[in-house]
RNA sequence: UCCUCAGUAGCUCAACGGUAGAGCAUUCGGCUGUUAACCGAAGGGUUGUAGGUUCGAAUCCUACCUGAGGAGCCA
């Protein structure tokens, strides 16, 4: 296996005269009469490896094997580079093809992909700049996720994947059943789900908040990281039936210190990504989005704008604005609302807070002025909504009355037995949120379709690899 | 799910009612410490699928499939 100090990104940084071994795939080989040039990359860096093959070396049917995609490894000796474009290049003395990449059928091509057709192509668009920049700042993003919540002393859960509840109290989920679907459809029988698996109706988990709840009342301040589920059909490039979401929850939390601990939260991830993956950033502000930098200075500089829902729909009204959708008090912003407070009337990140209670899920908190909700979401320029949160209802009484009151709209009381337990037994004021691991993932990427920021892209009609 | 646009060579695209083309890739040849190298030649197509209109359809019409953008739902 190759060693951390000889991955490509620290080969390019070692001396002239090391004796080293350089493994990976080509990219590209460039002959001359006397040599030949070998650009080597093993994802560590979206700078390749020169390799400098001289003629001799290998026998000449070796070299015809050396095509773009093939594996390779090279024994040589880092030298100073002769050309431009590189300080240092291996100066091959032996050299080993473990995989031929048949170059009349190897569908990737040294040229520029579209990213649709590299879609289509989920085994290998891995070895293609583009996503080796992605995937490396996903890396990045995760590592820096983590250690934001570790230095704060948040406790790492790990919630359902499997659920029996759903946190919004509506929403599409995927069901989980191991009865036989195929009888019970040539039977006309309905499905008796105390005889499943799990002896009730179970789903893929939606959001892991209402257990994160559990575990703030044990640890005061967690964090959730992990996939969920919607099996809503949205055909759009902002989502997908499989995602990762952040979601932190904290005990001892008011909607202000949430909304201080999101932007705290945004701007560190910003930062330290920034600084592990420079040189990835560069690529993609040159290939897809020359704002990139720009828009992440923004972030990482501007104080997030706070505002209230009235506010917000004030601002709207007077804007002078011809939406497609009127604006009112007790309905949602649409997208373009959203977009015109952050893009036009703002330009930098914008938390909203303070939504109507009719609008938003039932375990957010009642303010006094009994006809909204403490909940906060935090809009960025370009992608929208990134941070969805709320102080939640801590008072059992408040919260078993909210329960009731939306049955109608399929809660089951019997369901929240625990929940309401978390209120009857050392209830504190709590509050949290939750972030969208591919969104932020779009943002810091520049990347326009989510689908081009996650690995393999679960979406309506697509589970392919 | 709704609206709009697009499916032509391996890839990116042109031709928009009258003989289907280019660049890149591939193969072959040449040249050069090259930088998504360069120069020359060759091979490569039932124009997404199924119907229809027409003397004639990649081009017009219908349905379906696939993809993209916008909307809704949301993270």
């Amino acid at each position: 296996m190759i060693q951390p100090d000889s991955y490509v990104r620290s080969l390019l940084k070692r001396s002239p005269g090391e004796r080293v071994t350089a493994r990976g795939w080509v990219k590209t080989r460039r002959d001359s009469k006397n040599v030949h040039f070998i650009q080597l990359n093993d994802g560590s860096s979206p700078v390749d490896l020169q390799i400098v093959l001289d003629a001799g070396v290998v026998a000449e049917d070796t070299i015809a094997k050396i095509t773009t995609g093939a594996c390779i490894s090279v024994e040589g000796e880092l030298v100073a580079s002769m050309g431009k474009g590189q300080a240092v290049e291996l100066k091959a003395l032996a050299l080993t093809i473990h995989g031929t990449a048949d170059a009349e059928h190897y569908p990737l091509q040294k040229k520029k992909h579209t990213l649709e057709t590299l879609r289509e192509l989920g085994h290998l668009r891995t070895r293609s700049n583009t996503f080796g920049a992605v995937f490396r700042v996903r890396n990045a993003l995760a590592v820096a996720i983590h250690k934001f919540f570790q230095d704060r002393g948040f406790l790492y859960v790990h919630t359902p994947v499997i659920s029996a509840s759903d946190a919004e109290g509506a929403g599409s989920m995927f069901q989980v059943t191991m009865l036989d679907l195929e009888g019970l459809g040539k039977s006309g029988k309905a499905p008796d789900f105390t005889q499943d698996f799990f002896g009730k109706r179970t789903f893929l988990t939606v959001s892991g908040q209402l257990e994160a709840e559990i575990f703030a009342h044990a640890f005061a301040n967690v964090y959730t990281f992990g996939p969920t589920f919607r099996a809503e059909n949205s055909n759009t490039p902002r989502h997908l039936a499989e995602f990762y979401m952040i979601e932190p929850e904290m005990a001892f939390c008011d909607l202000n210190d949430n909304q201080d601990l999101a932007e705290a939260f945004l701007k560190s991830q910003v930062e330290q990504v920034v600084n592990a993956c420079g040189a990835d950033l560069d690529f993609l502000a040159k290939w897809y989005d020359p704002e990139l930098r720009k828009t992440l200075d923004g972030l990482m500089n501007a104080s997030f704008e706070r505002i209230t829902y009235t506010e917000a729909i004030a601002l709207l009204n007077k804007s002078g604005k011809n939406f497609e959708f009127g604006t009112a008090w007790g309905v949602d912003m649409q997208s373009e609302h959203e977009r015109y407070l952050t893009e036009e009337v703002f330009h930098k990140p914008v938390i909203v807070t303070g939504y109507p209670k009719d609008i938003k899920a039932f375990y957010m908190r009642g303010n006094d002025d009994g006809r909204t909700v403490a909940a906060m979401d935090v809009l960025a320029p370009r992608i929208g909504e990134i941070i969805g949160g709320s102080q939640r209802e801590e008072r059992h009484d408040v919260l078993l009355q909210r329960i009731r009151d939306m049955a109608a709209h399929g809660l089951k009381e019997e369901a929240y037995w625990w929940y309401l337990d978390l209120r009857r037994f050392g209830g504190v004021h709590h509050a949290g949120f939750g972030m969208g691991f591919e969104r932020m993932l779009m943002y810091l990427t520049g990347m326009k379709n989510i689908r081009d920021v996650i690995p393999f892209p679960r979406t309506p009609g697509n589970a392919e690899f």
